[in-house]
DNA sequence: GCAAATTTGTTCGTATGTATT
DNA sequence: CAATACATACGAACAAATTTG
């Protein structure tokens, strides 16, 4: 046999797509409509529907219909080199971040954890973890982890349910004269867990992907770098794009708009 | 009703497979055997099986079963900072690159391509596609795009079909003294085109995300920093940890294992 | 505010096709 | 070739969400 019968009914939708036949946030026929007009049944129309969605292309809503997606005009987010926090616009148009009071807890590391920050097995860590919005949206999810070490050798706030105005590295370096000599960015990209999907507003199938980056700070001692801290920072994979700058560039408010279509030739 | 019931069945199996129940590569009790357990249909068996799919925790193999899906050991890639390339390794090993012979074409720029490269509208541009390979498992696909003008000015490698030994850029700065400065790169995710797909193995119904890393390259002039080259490169996401480093941190060899499981704290 | 109409979501049953062992 | 497992396809009925009158 050639092709199945939903692929044929997805790729003629597809196309009607590419070719503006249907535009973006246009709603689709209905599925009966779609059932009579490719002499199909139902359920083959939802599984053309369903093939759509989760390509991106379409979304389905309960009791209105199915849309063409319109790309969200995504942030433009870029990471910080140095101490300083990340910068976000949109548009050509650098955004205010707006920033929750931290949610403070003590808990046992796990393993990995542990790991990443040489400490035993199950020691304690604080963790500060910081919802953060643009224009409205919930933008990303920050959590540090800290040893409990620190606080005792006297950074205190760390523990406090309070904002660290100066920002916790120039804390760390003023009380107890801690100092970030160098960090390093694992990216990881995978679907959202539970709580991720609902600050967001992601769907909960998993299908819109978050990007996860890992900031490993590093201090001096006698042996060379040595972790400190760890910064977990989660973003909706489908209204962010990642800027990371390396010497001499122009601003990226002044440059060329970055493609969503990625097209290239033609 | 409380829950739908291909939820409920998807949820059981998840916490099975979370609880280590069901251990990864393990495969799942048939489809009748299921629906027999949860006194379903096999149709609302194979809608939490599908979740489940979508969810990337279960695959389906026609003919076989399905199966918890294992974990695919990363490549760890380091993004090179400087005009270097990137390196890869994975479980503290540094891997070989393996690189096919370039694809070289001329084409006219597609609008987004012009506007990032300050060129006039569908003016002609040399792309330079490589495919990478790590370990045997196809690892990246990497593309070039330069001014045609660059080739009239006296840089004809670029226009042939063979890999430039000492790397594009040096070529650059040898033949034309073309240096480049500083360069931006922006981050996409998103599911892959076919034939992204296709080159990475991945499922077609574009549940497992592509990485596209859009590298502008930027050289002097008396307005400041100014594009000459864009560089796109696609990872797959489920194999690829991207890593960077900033200041002094140790070799990602000697540094501990990063996490797959996003799992901090217990 | 409520009822009807519309649309997608869930669930069942059944049959047949295709891939793999 | 036969058995097993998933994939595709059809039909039907009711539930839930939303809009409209």
């Amino acid at each position: 046999m050639a092709e199945s019968m939903y692929r044929q009914v997805a790729r003629d939708i597809e196309q009607k797509i590419q070719v503006g036949d249907l535009r973006p946030g246009e709603q689709l026929p209905s599925e009966i409509e779609l059932r009579d007009r490719y002499n199909a049944s139902r359920n083959t129309v939802r599984d053309a529907i369903r093939w759509l969605v989760s390509r991106g292309l379409v979304e389905s809503k309960a009791g209105q219909g199915s849309f063409v997606t319109r790309g969200l005009d995504p942030f433009v987010t870029t990471l910080a080199a140095g101490p300083e926090p990340e910068t976000v616009s949109r548009g050509g148009e650098v955004l205010a971040l707006v920033t929750t009071r931290p949610r403070v807890e003590v808990h046992a590391a796990a393993d990995n954890l542990a790991g990443m920050l040489r400490l035993r097995a199950s020691a304690r860590v604080v963790s500060r973890r910081y919802e953060r919005f643009v224009d409205g949206v919930p933008w990303s999810v920050q959590t540090s982890f800290y040893p409990m070490d620190l606080v005792t050798r006297g950074a205190d706030y760390l523990a406090w349910a309070e904002p660290i105005k100066q920002g916790a590295l120039a804390y760390l370096e003023e009380t107890i004269a801690l100092k970030q000599i160098g960090h390093r960015d694992t990216l990881l990209v995978g679907p959202p867990d539970e709580a991720e999907a609902r600050f967001f507003s992601l769907p909960e199938d998993g299908r819109i992907p978050v990007i996860t980056i890992l900031r490993t700070g590093y201090t001096d001692s006698r042996q060379g770098p040595v972790p400190f801290r760890l910064t977990v920072t989660v973003f909706a994979s489908d209204r962010n794009q990642l800027v990371i700058n390396y010497g001499e560039v122009p601003s990226v408010l002044d440059d060329a708009v970055e493609p969503r279509r990625r097209v290239f030739t033609r």
